[in-house]
DNA sequence: AACTATTTATAAGA
DNA sequence: TTCTTATAAATAGTT
């Protein structure tokens, strides 16, 4: 809850995991402490650590907690062949249940659908969260939209340094070639500078054109 | 922890102190299964309230912890024994919470937060789906208000027939009466007598009116 | 139950 | 570990 939200899941790093650890064992115990004084309540805690460590809290002696929580839970304990394990189980599996069926509504709802019931503030709500969430996600879109148009106006000229240079360069070879005709040295036999010939032959003001329709093919 | 600091101390006002046990029950439930989550740990709580009732939470067989508890806090060995059984429990209820962290999740997102890192594509589908969410919920929103109109039309209508009626009986009233004082029948000396005598006087061709004003005088 | 002004708890960084 | 600090969460009092 703080710098940055986290996600409930185990945390990777170990060491992290161990400062965290740290951290919040105490502040639970604070909570269930706090709890216990202000409610009048009995309260205990019992943690084990991943590597096996006790930590405990409890507001009176935490024997007598336990003792009096199988009394209670005996009593509980009627009809079912299942065990205490179970019934924890499938409380807590039931709770996620239903959190996750709410979670579902709530979306359906955001989505126009399931609507029937709601009262005139809520859906008044419903239109207000809707638009301020549309309103961030445009704008959000528009951030998105500027820095693509941002990073190809970039590229562009990037683009067009790299053909101005090569331009230059051709231009160079191409006086080159020409001191060397004129100065009788011809070599047209091979491949190779067949090929470097035939880059000369697109050569001239107009050789970024070419490199452009290049790209633009390319993507 | 909040619009105004707190003692820890036993609250006085027992309303008060129902509800705050109420409240800091789900936080202390709460933080425990985000520490049991986010640690890898075990952790049990056990709560009475002042009034003797159970509350617990544990992030797997209570028993288990309790017995392990115990086992520790005799100095005896540690153990660990994670059983089939409860490793699929911690499946299911990590993926459960997984799968509720997820709809959070889109949820947040719908709400025009945690945008980072989206594609303009998805930025594109979330805009639409918002923009048919809203208009769903507005066209909604419309059927709901014209449907209160209506009903309130309607009432309105009643309400002046209802009122049309009463002016009239009010009216032969009158009139009745006065051809009373003009026939000289003076009567008001009992209040018995007073009263039966009312009661003949309502009577006639209009003693269904009058039926009407009770209903409304007790609404 | 829902709403906020505040207080707390705490994640990340030093 | 401990301290700091920006933020996320919890929650006291209210409606």
């Amino acid at each position: 809850m703080a710098r940055e939200k986290i996600q409930i899941k185990k945390i990777d790093n170990a060491t992290a995991r161990q400062v965290t650890f740290s951290k919040r064992r105490r502040g639970l115990f604070k909570k269930a402490h706090e709890l216990s004084v202000l409610c009048d309540a009995q309260v205990g805690v019992i943690i084990f650590s991943a590597t096996g460590k006790l930590f405990e809290y409890s507001s009176s002696s935490m024997e007598d907690i336990v003792d009096k929580y199988f009394m209670d839970s005996k009593n509980l304990q009627k009809e079912d062949s299942p065990s205490l394990e179970l019934h924890m189980e499938n409380r807590d599996l039931s709770w996620l249940s239903a959190q996750a069926a709410e979670l579902t509504h709530i979306i359906r709802q955001m989505r126009g659908e399931e609507l029937q019931g709601l009262t005139i503030q809520h859906l008044q709500k419903l239109e207000s969260t809707l638009e301020s969430g549309l309103s961030r996600v445009l704008s959000r879109k528009g951030e998105v939209l500027m820095k693509e148009i941002d990073d190809l106006q970039r590229q562009e000229m990037k683009l067009m340094e790299e053909n101005a240079r090569l331009s230059q360069q051709i231009e160079r070879m191409k006086t080159t070639t020409e001191m060397q005709q004129q100065q009788g040295m011809v070599v047209d036999s091979e491949g190779q500078s067949c090929e470097s010939m035939t880059n000369t032959n697109n050569s001239g003001p107009y050789s970024d054109s070419s490199d452009t329709s290049l790209k633009l093919g390319g993507k």
